[in-house]
DNA sequence: ACTATGATTTAGGCTGACCTAAATCTGTAG
DNA sequence: CTACAGATTTAGGTCAGCCTAAATCATAGT
C-alpha cells in the first residue's frame, strides 16, 4: 500500500532506471548483462524486470539488443539521479562527511526521501550545480550539462589542467585522491608520461605549498575527468 | 542481498516491531487486531508475520493471547523510535519543517539513514532529549525517559500546568494546536470545564501577548499530555 | 555459409509480505 | 454450563523480485 519510495515506482525500479540511465550515457543501449552486473543481479533477473518496465512504458525493449529509456523512464532515472547527488553534497556540506563516504547513504536514502526534502537540501546549499565528486547536478525539471572532458591520461605532457569529476563508487581511489591533493577543481600540470600506458606524473598547484610531483597510473588517469586550463593572457 | 534497511530486517519488520513496542507501552500486550490496524493491515497478515519474528526470536507470541517483545526486539523497535525521533528533530531545527509535517517523512527515513548518519544528526543538535512533540528520545543504548504525565483533561480547574507531549501522527491536529498556542513547554491554566466530558477552557501563557481564553473538547484534551507546574514560593 | 561462443531469454522455483474466506478459539451472558 | 460474538489463526492464493538450469539467438571466424 504504502510504497517504499516516493516515487510510486518500487526501490528496485528505480535502482534500475537510474544504473539504465548511467549506462546509457557511458555507451548507447544498455546491455543485460551490463545492467546485471551494476546491480549485482542475475541476468535473467534482468530479463524479467526490464519486461515489467516496458510493460509500464519506462524503456523500450529490442530483445537481444539491448534497453532504451523512454522520456518518461528518463525523466524518473534523473529524478533519482538529482537526489543522489543532491544527498551527497548535503551529507559533505552540512553533516561532515567525506566525499569518499556518502555514496552509499545516499544509495539508500535517494529512494526514500521526498521531492519536497530534496528541494529544501537544495535550498539550504544555495542550489548547487556540482557534487563533491564534480558530477553535475539535474533540475528539477530533468536538465542536466555533459561536461566536456578528457581522461587525465589523454592531457598532453607540459599542460595545465583542472581536475573536474571522478566517479563516486570507489571510497579507496577517493581517499587515494585525497593523499595526492586531488579533488574537484584543482590545477595540476602534466610533467612526464611513461610509454606503454605507463604512469603519468602531474605537479598538483596546491596553494602555498611545496608542489611535490605524484605518480599515477594509467588505468587511474583514465578514471579522472579534466579540462584544459586556460592559457594565462600576457 | 542489499537490504531496504540498515538493521539487517526488512523495513516491514522494523514497522512492526516499532508499532508492537508502541502498543505495549500504551497498554500490556499487544492484541493482533491493534497491530493490524495500526499498520493498516489484514489481521491475518499480521498472524503470519508474528510467526515469522517469533521465529527469528524478537518476540513472544502466545497464541490468541498476543505478543510481547524479547530483549532484542525491544533493542530493535527503540534503534527505530530513535531514529524517528532524531529525524524529526533534525527536519524541524535544520530544514526548515514544521512540527506537523515532519511524521511522514521521518516514518520514511527512519528506515534508510545508516546509524552514523543519526548519530551525525544528534550530535549537529547536541544530542536533545526530547523531539519537537515533546517525546523523549532514546539513547544509543537504547534507554528512554518515560515521562509521567497526566492529560489536559485530568488538570484540574483552576491549576497551571505546562503541556509537555502529544502524539506525532496527526497533522491537522498539530495544526489545530499551533494555532491555540500550544506547543511543548508552554504553561496554561485551566479556568472551566463543563460536565459531561465538556469541553475544558484554558488560558494559555504566551508571552508578551494577550492571555486570550480557548476552549478544548474533551476528546482533544485526553490527548494532550501535560505536568502540574509547580507552585511558585513566595 | 556454417558453427561455436557468449549473450540473452524462457522455464520453473523460492521467499517475504500481503490478501480473502473459512475454521477455531476465548470469554461473557444468560 | 452452554452458546454466541468477536478475535485469532489456518488455508490457500497473488505479486514482485530474485534464483538456477536449459533453450535460443547473434555474431565472429573460418
Amino acid at each position: 500500500m504504502v510504497p517504499t519510495a516516493t516515487s510510486g515506482f518500487s526501490r528496485s525500479t528505480e535502482d534500475y532506471l537510474k544504473t539504465i540511465y548511467e549506462l546509457e550515457l557511458a555507451g548507447g543501449a544498455a546491455q543485460t548483462s551490463a545492467i546485471a552486473e551494476a546491480l549485482e543481479v542475475a541476468p535473467p533477473s534482468v530479463s524479467g524486470m526490464v519486461k515489467r518496465l516496458s510493460e509500464s512504458g519506462l524503456l523500450e525493449h529490442a530483445p537481444y539488443r539491448g534497453v532504451q529509456l523512454t522520456l518518461s523512464g528518463k525523466r524518473a532515472a534523473l529524478r533519482i539521479v538529482r537526489r543522489h547527488r543532491i544527498l551527497e553534497t548535503y551529507l559533505t556540506s552540512k553533516l561532515g562527511y567525506d566525499w569518499d563516504s556518502v555514496h552509499g547513504e545516499a544509495e539508500r536514502l535517494e529512494h526514500a526521501v521526498s521531492d519536497g526534502l530534496i528541494e529544501r537540501m537544495a535550498m539550504a546549499l544555495g542550489n548547487p550545480l556540482y557534487d563533491p565528486h564534480g558530477a553535475p547536478i539535474p533540475s528539477k525539471d530533468g536538465d542536466v550539462e555533459t561536461p566536456e572532458t578528457i581522461a587525465l591520461a589523454d592531457v598532453s605532457v607540459g599542460a595545465v589542467a583542472e581536475f573536474r569529476m571522478v566517479e563516486d563508487r570507489d571510497p579507496e581511489l577517493l581517499r587515494y585522491l585525497t593523499s595526492l591533493g586531488l579533488k574537484p577543481g584543482v590545477l595540476f600540470e602534466v610533467v612526464g608520461r611513461q610509454p606503454f600506458r605507463g604512469p603519468i606524473t602531474i605537479r598538483v598547484q596546491a596553494p602555498a605549498k611545496r608542489e611535490a610531483e605524484k605518480v599515477i597510473g594509467n588505468e587511474l588517469a583514465q578514471a579522472l575527468r579534466c579540462v584544459l586550463a586556460e592559457e594565462e593572457v600576457g
